[in-house]
DNA sequence: CGCACGCGTCAAAACCTTTTGATGGGATCG
DNA sequence: CGATCCCATCAAAAGGTTTTGACGCGTGCG
């Protein structure tokens, strides 16, 4: 190496030496809280240039209190997850937030560990937490902390929090129960998932109030977002031979709705004339399945934005909303509940 | 709210005095650097514990020299693009850097901007750069400043850096086009994307070997990646209605490998049997189009790994590779090139 | 002519850690 | 018993920035 790049990195005080000029002086220049004269202002800027100078970040927000950067928390650590459709959650979730991010020029940083004192905390100037849980302890830290939150979906045990976005699934849940019924469902199962979350509180709560309002009874089965496929396999197997089986499930992940597809399959069961499947997230698995499933997108990439825009707005200092900000899920209705051929 | 926050951050100072011993005692009961008797060490972790005390990041790595953070900087700026390929590219991307870092419990910062003085810097300590541009001017900066790099495929005008992932695209192509040859193709075009990175140059590069190597009339046009789907079906429909039309052609976005079918389609020819496509990125596109189409897999979830790990060693002090990690990309062969009917 | 004020600049404080040389006391060894 | 060493702790420096009170000088106004 040339003795051009010199370990020690640049700093202020090797800028106002160049410029003759103070420190505070080369600070001025960049900020621009003080009027400083065109002369020494450009002597300083050439100055820097010169030296390729560029304020430490880390000296810098320890002085301001702020850092410019925004935190992450994924929830459900869907980083562990195996399947190609938590995957693709994790995906399109982290995808979209760093998109918008991007867009705006703000730093994003994937928060790895807010418990545990060995790793690291990182210098945010507040956290978008994803899909939490009900009494989140990971909220609860923040919280504690006093850094400024933003949650995608609401922690279900803290509905008091106005500076969140969340899903409207009572309406696309009823919307797709209606549709379910409306092609001729008569026994309609909902699989859930077991994890705390909005997601699956909101649906379910959903479903069993739609029941009600119809005078439908009422089935719900556990399906556990961390068993195995062939777990799965098995337990769905014999939810779908048992007697007066269901003629429309609703299926949480589409992971394990495109298993229900390929069960019934095995069992001789027509697909959605004597099985209509739908899933209450869409992925690859739901689109390329055959039938393709008709499934409840979850507006992944709506969510972020309209997080990201909160998060930036709590930031500048605005006013704390009146309550969340509500997103509607698509619905994409495919041949697995279309007994009619496909006129919707 | 209770007076219990109080807005002021609690620092080493408050636990110090807490615990009734010196400011360095309280941060060697944390380092471990020098010993610390029972007694004393329990007072201060319980004044910790009490005041609820967490290191303040910034002031740390401002004494440290360290933040513990990784940068991500996606070269193409695949965010502006409103096209799903890309979007599904860079989830992918962006979701496997994440994954990876959580599981090692290492922060990752997504940078929002480096030339940008008004954009503020980030702290850290390596940034890994992910599908550089030929001399790519992050990469430049980079160096410039110092920063530990990592590249997921070369800056192609800068092979001679070890610390960096790529694909084999050699044998990859080779064996697409082989087997485009094996089943019946005769004239093989290349449309190639018009971005300067090792993917575009590589392939182009391996498909003139191949065809000087196997006497093929090498023959190729440019679809720039930013063409909206009408131009690019435009440009496709006048490059098929040439005379002596190509009869396989390699499409280097899956999207617009689609494109091509569809207007394959419309011009009357059958796939593969008067035309076979070919595409060098996969994506939904590619396994959704009717037929399916033949891609290359980049295999973005192992340069994700591979990248990381490079990072995190380097950033340990191992010493410089000797070259590149090398990393196969996959071959999905699909209807779109099968001729013989699947066989393979 | 005297006073107030605005402009451009400077010096110093503050932000919170980690690191290191120094210190005092007790144990160990010759 | 004196010299040596180790252990636990402390005080102070250093890290690079932003912020703010102060200062000197010129200008405008009464």
């Amino acid at each position: 190496m040339g003795g051009r790049t010199s370990k020690r990195k640049v700093t202020i005080r090797d800028v106002a030496e160049r410029a003759e000029v103070s420190i505070s002086t080369v600070s001025h220049t960049f900020s621009g809280l003080r009027p400083i004269s065109r002369a020494t202002r450009d002597r300083v800027l050439k100055a820097a240039a010169e030296l390729g100078y560029e304020a430490n970040p880390s000296a810098r927000s320890l002085r301001t209190g702020r850092s410019g950067l925004v935190g992450l928390v994924l929830r459900p650590r869907f980083a562990v997850a195996h399947t190609r459709d938590r995957a693709e959650t994790f995906n399109r979730l982290v995808g979209s937030v760093a998109t918008e991010m991007l867009r705006r020029k703000v730093g994003l940083i994937h928060v790895p560990e807010l418990d545990d004192p060995a790793v690291a905390s990182v210098p945010m100037d507040g956290c978008i937490v994803a899909h939490p849980y009900g009494g989140d302890s990971v909220v609860t830290e923040l919280l504690r902390r006093n850094v400024p939150l933003v949650t995608i979906e609401e922690d279900p045990e803290r509905p008091e929090l106005p500076w969140a976005v969340r899903l409207d699934y009572s309406t696309a849940v009823s919307g797709l129960l209606d549709h379910l019924r409306e092609q001729g469902a008569d026994r309609v199962t909902l699989f859930t998932g077991g994890e705390d979350n909005a997601w699956n509180r909101r649906t379910r709560e959903t479903y069993h109030a739609w029941c009600e309002r119809h005078g439908h009874r009422a089935r719900t089965e556990l399906l556990s977002e961390s068993l195995s496929a062939d777990s799965a396999a098995t337990r769905i197997r014999r939810l779908l031979t048992v007697p007066r089986r269901p003629d429309a499930v609703v299926v949480a992940t589409s992971d394990f709705a495109a298993i229900v597809v390929q069960i019934a399959r095995e069992l001789d069961l027509r697909v959605p004339e004597d099985l209509m499947v739908a899933a209450l997230t869409d992925s690859e698995h739901s689109r390329l399945s055959t039938p393709p499933i008709t499934a409840m997108d979850l507006s992944h990439e709506q969510l972020a934005a309209a997080g990201v825009e909160l998060m930036l707005a709590r930031l500048a200092g605005a006013a704390t909303p009146d309550g969340p900000v509500v997103i509607g899920p698509d619905l994409r209705f495919r041949a697995s509940t279309r007994r009619d051929g496909g006129a919707r």
